[in-house]
DNA sequence: ACAAATTACTGATAAATATCATATTTTTAA
DNA sequence: TTAAAAATATGATATTTATCAGTAATTTGT
């Protein structure tokens, strides 16, 4: 494992290129390297974060619960996300619980060190600045797409979104591998209704599963649902 | 009208007030004034903006299209919001639509000052950065919400929404008079729906109504509806 | 002030989605 | 390994919400 994070490739990923040299030793000597099994929680709603954690491997789901008892899943994160920035920026109590849905490996980094860094480096500011209205962005996507599409419009959208960012593995079957709870509550709906649909979707050819695991077989069909057609 | 940016009261309430004296003065001598009439665009989705607009005074609505060719609205801007930052920050075109849903007045600000400080004044980042951490965590919720509460709960937090964010008018009636087609498209129904709960809503005591001015009647049943009783 | 256009409203119905019940399969832990 | 627990699956049904059709009220432009 890489310790020093002037070296760390990660890095590459995120808004922690724009720190200088100095900077960037401050972080490395106070970051502490973290192991999340699959299914712990990085952070739960409502704490108050006293850093950021920087992904390093894994993916974790960030999520919001609700009067109801069911849990929306906002974002997933893997491999070079920040997750707590705007908790430690509005020194707020996060709004969001991070789970992990992998295995993970995380550093976190003290709030001293990003909240030093965001006072005098203009550069750094920016770079977070770009990513979180970039993030923004992607939330006003998902309010149109919620409110806008039905659940299996969305369900298609949400199997091409895994495909997007996580890829496949080499039996084409989606890299991250969700639970049926899982995406019913990345796409917003009950979990049976979830269920169905990809059941739909299988007897029509546009996916194919085995166990949790779920591979896209007619891209093109996916999409056209995703149209409306 | 004030045309001294240094002496505007509107800088008080946004990130305006984190500019240097020099930089404030540079934005004063560059800034046009505009008066927007009701129902006009500040800008379309997917145009590429020259600035951003501060609002004086009036409320605008942000939001953005989808393929079934419903608008959903996003946010409700007032006076002292900025509009267009995160385009220009991400210096890509905006993904939304900004119409005035009062007579507003704006000041337009050229990117040119802005970026200039963004880059150089760490305090006015931060600033900036802080504001969009707030808008991201209001489009968190606002997901939340949409995809775990009813229609009706939408409703009823909506005139909540109203009525703490514009206030009342003499009458008590709401101040931020908006059309049923436009409640619709904040709450993310169809309009025949929107008004329908509209009237079960004054059947009920929880709002009187008079054309298109709505007051807010009951205010805890009114939040009881929102908590799902 | 008035005709035209838009907006608001209501009912009937269809479609989408959630909920409940229960069976089956898979995973977990002793 | 096996019993218990959890996750997946499917049917029946209830509920929510959208859509379509049509009327009434309001606003707008001349």
């Amino acid at each position: 494992m890489e310790s020093r994070c002037e070296n760390c490739i990660i890095r590459q990923f995120n808004s922690l290129r724009a720190m200088s040299k100095e900077e960037l030793k401050k972080v490395s000597d106070s970051k502490i390297t973290k192991v999340i099994k699959k299914g712990e929680p990085l952070f739960e709603e409502g704490d108050k974060l006293n850093g950021v954690y920087c992904v390093r491997n894994g993916v974790s789901k960030l999520s919001k619960l609700s009067a109801n008892g069911k849990d929306q899943i906002v974002k997933l994160a893997t491999k070079g996300e920040v997750l707590g920035q705007r908790s430690v920026i509005s020194q707020e109590s996060t709004n969001l619980s991070a789970v992990a849905v992998d295995d993970m490996e995380v550093c976190f980094i003290p709030k001293e060190s990003i909240n030093n860094t965001l006072q005098k480096n203009p550069n750094f500011t920016l770079e977070v600045l770009r990513h979180m209205a970039h993030d923004l962005k992607e939330a006003d996507d998902v309010i149109v797409n919620i409110s806008q599409k039905t659940v299996k419009q969305r369900m298609a959208e949400a199997f091409l979104y895994l495909k997007n960012n996580f890829g496949e593995d080499e039996d084409g079957f989606l890299a991250l591998t969700l639970s049926r709870e899982d995406i019913s509550n990345v796409v917003g709906t009950a979990t049976e209704s979830a269920i169905r649909i990809i059941s739909e979707f299988k007897k029509k050819g546009l996916i194919h599963a085995s166990g949790k695991k779920i591979g896209i077989k007619d891209e093109r069909k996916l999409l056209e649902v995703v149209e409306g057609f």
